[in-house]
DNA sequence: ATAAGTGCAAATGTTTTGCAGCTAC
DNA sequence: GTAGCTGCAAAACATTTGCACTTAT
């Protein structure tokens, strides 16, 4: 095991300190996962690879500490139909998701057209445009040969 | 009570024996309550309006309906945060969602430029569209007096 | 006749919580 | 010192399922 004081300061712990959350040990950890994660990792997994730097961490920690990141608007939730939330930092930027639906695998992708639709849109029904989620179910294309 | 084959054939009713599936007494009220519904009900909610016509549904049914519905392509199943999973018919036609952040009320629209575009950029990454969820949360623009 | 559907209650899977003991501030 | 965290195990939800019985076709 490796201490997690070992662990520098992610990006998403200097949030959680901004904020004015406490510094733990388990939240550094969770912290630095989420930070490293190009993924969309559910709780499970959060978990999974959170034990193997400090394995003293429980589950619990990490549904509070997700919640808790969500709620401080840290991290958003998504839930790609598969019954368990999935998990990504805030700061990754605004981006859509474009899912294969053959192989489940998640691109991410950005379209500026789109946000200024998605804008446009939201203005025209008499809104201020807080977040979007945008998620496209594809199949991907057969090259001809 | 009332009892259920007193209810007309509802469209989606129709989907369900042109799939080939039995037609029984719940899947006639619960199909007929789908119709009904322009709103986006739970399993719950579902639930309540069935046994108002028919009260010995249970919700296992209802749960088993809906899946199998949504198996078929009879239904589509949304997720707008809250745990339970929400159900819409999918014959209401291809729309988007906005969400008053405030209130949670859900409003439908529609948007030929949205759809073009989406089309466009699943092609652009290499895939062949299959379906979209969109959910724009937005903040009700105060009138100014 | 028989494959499919149903109700009930028990099982499952995910997420939350009460509580007693820690720890960052 | 104390408000805020944590671990553990139990509880709470949402959803699925095994089984014996019923029903649409």
């Amino acid at each position: 095991m490796m201490t997690p004081d070992a662990l520098g300061d992610s990006p998403i712990l200097e949030q959680c300190r901004e904020k004015g959350l406490k510094v733990t040990g388990q939240r550094r950890v969770i912290a630095h996962v989420l930070s490293e994660a190009d993924d969309h990792p559910d709780v499970e997994e959060l978990y999974r690879r959170a034990i193997v730097i400090d394995p003293k961490i429980s589950v619990a920690t990490v549904y509070r500490t997700v919640r808790l990141f969500e709620e401080r608007g840290i991290l958003q939730r998504r839930n790609f139909g598969s019954g368990r939330a999935r998990y990504e930092a805030t700061d990754h930027g605004q981006h859509y998701h474009l899912i294969d639906a053959n192989s489940g695998r998640v691109e991410e992708f950005h379209d500026d057209e789109l946000d200024a639709l998605l804008q446009k849109i939201a203005a025209r029904m008499g809104y201020d445009l807080i977040t979007t989620r945008l998620e496209i179910y594809g199949r991907g294309v057969k090259k001809r040969t």
